[in-house]
DNA sequence: CCTCAGATTCTACACAGCGCCGATTTTTTT
DNA sequence: AAAAAAATCGGCGCTGTGTAGAATCTGAGG
């Protein structure tokens, strides 16, 4: 009932009005970061982009179909950025780890609001909890290939290679929601905690020691 | 002006209505195990209580307050349970660390619909944020004297006790969150995952290899 | 029993914001 | 230029919240 859509129209027909879906995008990541969600309105959004709020739901079912669409869009993005070379198996194991951290950072700072509204409303939009998972998903599976290559046991028991990859993979994303949520966002530091705790799950000491 | 409570009565005049206010939590609760939390409407807790939607909004001035009382109210229990143990000075770091594991994870079995609300709207309702932030916090600072204790220099360097103590509590949370959220929840296989986790942290083999 | 104050309850109303419909205008095709 | 398709708009109806004011219940005095 609720996720129907009885009035969509607009398929994959090249038309003009594609450039009304990006500016709609476009937009809401602008009001996102400007306000936040809650003043984020249907209409505000519609207002943005140089529509009325009538003709914004010939483009999207829904305020939720917009938003889950600019999720998905940000999660492709780092999905392609981060896990390309941690896949590579020949990208040496703390490497693979610096890396995936990084881009992973690199993601929150550039598109901060979107991810933190996707981490908001992935219980609430269960599309966007679904994309969220999945691509979480996609990170456990490469880096249990890295942890496996620096020596954890391979398997499914949960000390084994991947369930610690899923925990310490979730660890990481909620180590930058906390932080990008700060009124003084540190991405920093939380890069050095974050891999700081991979290395000394793979037994392997950093050595630097940076404080504050 | 969303805060703001103008026709706010009853303090804590220890009358009659105080069994009510308890049967709108406890209403609350089942209706959060039983059906979650959209269908959960105020007209449905104010039913389930017995009396009518009007009448809850003299014991509450807001559907998210009764959420929030409910909340507090639980993770008040946690913060008892959980970490009296491992503040304890004389307590060995292991032991510490897996009674708070534990004592965590039983509060998410036996209160999984209300911990797991209380997460998802975390961002929505402030403060219900500010509980589950103050909560944590406090875990994180029992946590950093268990890890001093263990041997991590002390300080607030980004891989010193006081991060890693952030970090790893904050990674406990989400592995129970992610568990309790399964269709058939594992609450066993994250506790081993997430004591495994800490043990390699402090630099402590655990030995105990469980197979799936 | 009657009365009054406070506690508790209810019904009715106003409001915000979403999603949808039908009609109209603009763009593209032939 | 005519027809078809694409795009746009204003307005209706719905759900669910929070509030107001009137009505009822309860219990202590008289």
């Amino acid at each position: 009932m609720a996720t129907e859509q009885t009035t969509r129209r607009r398929r994959d027909t090249p038309r003009k009005g594609d450039l009304r879906e990006q500016a709609i995008l476009r937009t809401t990541e602008e009001l996102l970061e400007r306000d936040g969600v809650e003043p984020m309105t249907v209409e505000a959004i519609a207002k943005g982009a140089g529509i009325s709020r009538g003709s914004l739901y010939f483009y999207f079912g829904s305020k939720q179909e917009v938003l889950t669409a600019l999720v998905a869009r940000t999660l492709d993005a780092l999905t392609r950025d981060a896990t390309v070379f941690p896949d590579d198996e020949t990208t040496p194991p703390h490497q693979a780890i610096e890396h995936a951290v990084d881009r992973t950072a690199d993601m929150w700072r550039r598109h901060g609001p979107v991810m933190r509204t996707a981490v908001d409303y992935a219980a609430v939009i269960p599309e966007i909890g679904d994309l969220w998972t999945a691509t979480v998903a996609t990170f456990t599976k490469v880096m249990t290939g890295v942890l496996v290559r620096a020596g954890i046991p391979e398997g499914d028991g949960p000390t084994e290679a991947a369930a610690l990859a899923h925990t310490l993979c979730w660890m990481t994303e909620r180590a930058f929601y906390q932080a990008a949520s700060q009124p003084v966002p540190d991405l920093t530091r939380a890069i050095t905690t974050c891999t700081e705790i991979w290395f000394r799950v793979i037994g392997h000491r950093s050595g630097t020691s940076s404080g504050g």
